[in-house]
DNA sequence: ATCTTGTCGATTGTCGACAGTGTTCTATCG
DNA sequence: CGATAGAACACTGTCGACAATCGACAAGAT
């Protein structure tokens, strides 16, 4: 019995080609454009329209909006066609109170399994938004990119890919959909920061509750500022009511 | 196979059956089949065989997957196949804590917006626990069903649509399939029932963070235990279940 | 005997076409 | 002139067929 010692003739170390099906390209290419803005919400895609646009048939095309249905990134009605998700005020707000609980597990968790290095980094991504911010002082209206970096490392950090796909993957794409971004005025952009150097403080030492508290707080302290724009625009006021159930 | 007799113009009055496409049937069968337990986990979907088990064609199967491979229900491998989707003992672990911070979230808003009434009913609800319980003893083994009623009717009460569906149509499938039960040991029925206790007292307070405490707390142990269970069984060994299809 | 390689069968991927349904434009009637 | 009924159009829903790819088996070479 030789040792298998099996890398002979490989020279270059095997690109790992994972077979792409058209199915997967329609779905991304739907998915960037989406959440790139270029098909609004609400936007109706026409299968024809589409198919003609990316070159492809009816057949995949209309498999990759089935699994953006499935995603709740498309809304589809039968006979009629299919749209870009479109969120009401209410929906919108909902989504944050998941992303709240979420994102707070995930501020705990990275407390808990975050890395060294990874808190250095996080360290200096804070340092950076600290800057911009000085720069850019009133008309501070720091990068909706930026402020993504910060909390998609740390909820990577959280270890659970269950939770990181349902926040990175789904979730935010969705918020992204709105250009929601939790700190689009100066104020609250100052505001944010310090909340920021809350979380990380917590992270850094370890303390998974004031992890997931200063998370939620961040997170609370958003949504609040997203409603009170909302009501300054006198958009549709909430008032669910004890209606339903 | 013939479709059942269309009988095509009957004066039915305004059928306004939300216009089930055939793509919704069939996700739904699968569904169903998939969290009964009829298709196990890991279960390679033929679509010849589907589409002909089923009287349909393949498209719309195909279509229906793709839905469910949005959901992660179903896992697909290109040129390979679509299986049902399996979840390792980490992944398990993930959805459980991905529970624990959605379903803790939603027991914080039901105390806040649970009727009077729907807290009556969950009362009755747990009543019937604790008899059920007295009277199967040692064996209890309580019912899968009246758990999700407990859970599902806290859920709904918090009156967030999003969280519903998450939970309720996404991950409670995911742990139907698992036939995954907080108490499905004597011990471990009593000391959930207690904790079931101390959710309902504090939604019927209406506070909110021991509402949300209650539940996790809860939810916390049921992982506990599981855990230990799958330490006990050392390995895999996945029990051949309870003689499910 | 084992490994490679070519071929076969089966399954998935994609496509064009037809049928059913919703929408819109128009022509006719009140 | 406005409203309504009808028809034409456009779109989605579904199907069967063809092409591409994967897995398995068998034959040959080392």
């Amino acid at each position: 019995m030789d040792l298998p010692d099996d890398r002979p003739e490989v020279i270059s170390p095997m690109k790992r080609v994972e077979a792409h099906s058209l199915v997967d390209d329609i779905a991304q290419q739907l998915e960037t454009a989406i959440v790139s803005g270029e098909l609004r919400p609400g936007t109706k895609l026409s299968e024809q329209g589409l198919a003609k646009t990316l070159g492809v048939s009816r057949s995949p095309l209309r498999e990759a909006i089935r699994r953006l249905e499935g995603r709740k990134l498309i809304e589809r009605t039968p006979n009629i066609g299919a749209r870009v998700a479109q969120l009401s005020p209410t929906e919108l707000y909902d989504l944050l109170v998941v992303r709240e609980a979420l994102e707070g597990m995930a501020s705990r968790r990275a407390a808990e399994n975050m890395t060294e290095a990874d808190v250095a980094r996080l360290r200096e991504l804070l340092h950076e938004h600290a800057l911009q911010q000085e720069a850019s002082a009133g008309a501070g209206y720091y990068q909706q990119g930026r402020d993504f970096d910060f909390h998609f490392l740390i909820i990577r950090a959280s270890r659970n890919d269950r939770l990181i796909a349902m926040l990175c993957d789904d979730l935010y794409d969705l918020l992204r959909v709105y250009r929601y971004n939790s700190s689009t005025k100066p104020g609250r952009a100052k505001k944010a920061l310090e909340e920021h150097e809350a979380i990380v403080e917590a992270i850094a030492s370890r303390d998974g509750d004031r992890a997931e508290d200063a998370m939620r707080r961040h997170l609370r302290n958003a949504r609040a500022h997203l409603e009170r724009e909302l009501a300054d625009q006198g958009s549709v006021a909430r008032a669910p009511g004890p209606g339903a159930l």
